[in-house]
DNA sequence: GCCAACGTTGGC
DNA sequence: GCCAACGTTGGC
């Protein structure tokens, strides 16, 4: 069983609008980095996910799961990027925001705090264990 | 709104 | 194949 981080903005695609999707999921589509499109060629079905909000927002709000594993995003001409789908699990009670996670030594070299820019990332197990306690959820 | 980080593009 | 220019992302 792997972890991993989702990146979007609320004002474009919020875990709002992924719950209101329910059971069958969507495909997280769009990815136009091959560092993310690695990552998400890495999943598979049953691979949970943190659901975070960039921008305006800066916080876990969120608990996915892998529903279906890396094939071509049809959004992407050149055919070299690709996409899987994932479906809400639930939400996090108490959201853990950008500035908990650096306050967090334990959680100082996650990829979320290193490379701000990348939108798909792996969380080790440790990591995403720590960030459900803060966020008051359980780890499945 | 600004700026740093970083990926991509295109000229050479 | 190098590197400058440029665009995008995301934190602040």
């Amino acid at each position: 069983m792997a972890y991993w981080l989702f990146k979007s903005e609320p004002s474009t695609w919020s875990f709002a609008q992924q719950v209101a999707c329910g059971t069958k999921g969507t495909h997280w589509n769009g990815v136009r980095n091959h560092q993310a499109a690695n990552n998400m060629k890495a999943m598979v079905p049953g691979d949970l996910g943190f659901f975070y909000h960039s921008n305006e927002e800066r916080a876990v709000v969120g608990l996915v799961e892998v529903i279906k594993p890396y094939y071509p995003d049809p959004s992407d001409e050149s055919g070299r990027f690709g996409m899987v789908d994932i479906k809400a699990l639930k939400a996090v009670p108490n959201p853990v925001t950008l500035a908990a996670i650096k306050a967090e030594p334990r959680l100082a070299d996650m990829a979320l705090v290193r490379q701000s820019r990348l939108s798909v990332m792996p969380v080790n197990d440790s990591h995403w264990a720590l960030i459900c306690k803060m966020g008051g959820v359980s780890a499945k």
